[in-house]
DNA sequence: AACATTCATGATGTCAACAAATAGTCGAAG
DNA sequence: CTTCGACTATTTGTTGACATCATGAATGTT
């Protein structure tokens, strides 16, 4: 900590993000299935509020792209397709090329400890072997990245699209494993080894190859996993 | 039309979609002043609804990034400062090559002509010397274009920077009077070529052009028109 | 006179009840 | 037995009222 008091917002945060999280949780941590449908009421009784804030909360997390809503008909989990699962790795790779070389730019030195402290966090975590944690330090690492080319929107795009490269790691995880075993630490020490040196070139080089060890293997594992649902019915 | 009927979703819209067209577009019109507060009860009477609907228009809109929404103090409408350009022409251009790239590949020839009737469009308008519609046709030339990408999350990102293009482009319309009168024709035309051509790399260099020509010109602006309010009070 | 405190005002946040619409069920006709 | 249609039940969409908070004016103090 190089300065003094950071000032923290203190942001008074209303019941509408409160749901949110409480939602959003549980879907990554599968106590929703994929696909269910949200019932209103339900949640609004299980969390002790009004129907209101879950409302707005659902509104949110459907911009999230981690819900859909339909006219008079409620609030579903999404299920993502492998064609959603190319979409998201096109997107971010465009995204987070943009996000690298703005912070090979612009990043301050608290950026660059933020960045350390992110990959110092994944290897501590990679001890204890839990995909679970891992995948998300993993994607904490990414938001310090984003957040250090100093983007309001560039950050807003990121966060629209943020829970559904979450979950989709989280439901593949399983196809992933082999991969982060071996190269996730090394990988994120690369990245900020790169953004540290602020060679553009490089940075883009390193974040390409990131990106495509993560989402190549992700992609294939649609072939051979994946269920259709209609299957399994009585 | 090429094939036959086109199934149109037929969507029942509720009451808040209503709502955010009619703030929309008392913004882009004027009838809003830039960072004027948005009163839920005020809106909600002038429109006849409740405050329920309009509350969740202002979250839409908010995510649109047109407003500004802060805890128990209500909403505000976005001032774009010079920094808010640069973000968005700097995103934008990002987007918009990955968009340009993918429909050079994927574009169907409904799109080449759904392009084709944007550019129609916007050459039919020119003659009237409306910048209002002509910008605003500008903008559904890229709506196309987006759309011609097939890429449901890359038009949600455009989606959410869409209204603040349209917003900077209204606002600072007389700063790139001139430039619309030259170029918007030959450059769209230009565009719709090379889209054609599918040429993915005479794309990027086309997009980049036209992009580069539309923001370097109202970035330069924020020097000579930008009023502090400060200045303005007593 | 200047400043801090109190309190009234008006806004937003939240809630519970009402209206509208969908989906599943039951029944009758072919 | 199948199919079409109406009906009922459940869920969402909307509303008006209540609770909570921020703002600014009025008042008392130094």
């Amino acid at each position: 900590m190089s300065g003094g008091l950071e000032i923290q917002p203190a942001r008074r945060r209303g019941l509408t993000d409160e749901v949110a999280e409480n939602i959003r949780q549980a879907i990554f941590d599968g106590s929703l299935e994929l696909g269910e449908r949200l019932n209103e009421v339900d949640i609004a009784d299980r969390l002790q509020v009004s129907r209101g804030p879950v409302r707005e909360a659902l509104v949110q997390l459907k911009q999230e792209g981690i819900v859909t809503m339909e006219w008079h008909r409620g609030a579903f989990i999404v299920q993502l397709s492998a064609d959603d699962f190319r979409e998201l790795a096109g997107l971010r790779t465009v995204l987070e090329v943009f996000a690298i070389r703005q912070a090979a730019a612009a990043a301050t030195q608290a950026d660059l400890n933020n960045l350390a402290a992110a990959v110092k966090a994944l290897s501590k975590a990679f001890v204890d072997q839990n995909d679970y944690v891992l995948i998300q330090l993993d994607v904490e690492f990414h938001d310090a990245l984003y957040r250090s080319a100093h983007h309001e929107r560039l950050w807003n795009a990121w966060s629209s699209i943020r829970s559904q490269v979450l979950l989709s790691l989280l439901t593949k995880r399983h196809a992933s494993n082999e991969y982060y075993r071996d190269l996730v630490i090394a990988e994120h020490e690369e990245l900020l080894r790169v953004i540290s040196s602020r060679d553009a070139r490089a940075c883009e080089k390193a974040i390409r190859v990131h990106l495509s060890d993560t989402y190549d293997r992700l992609v294939s594992s649609f072939d051979s996993v994946d269920v259709p649902p209609t299957s399994a019915e009585h």
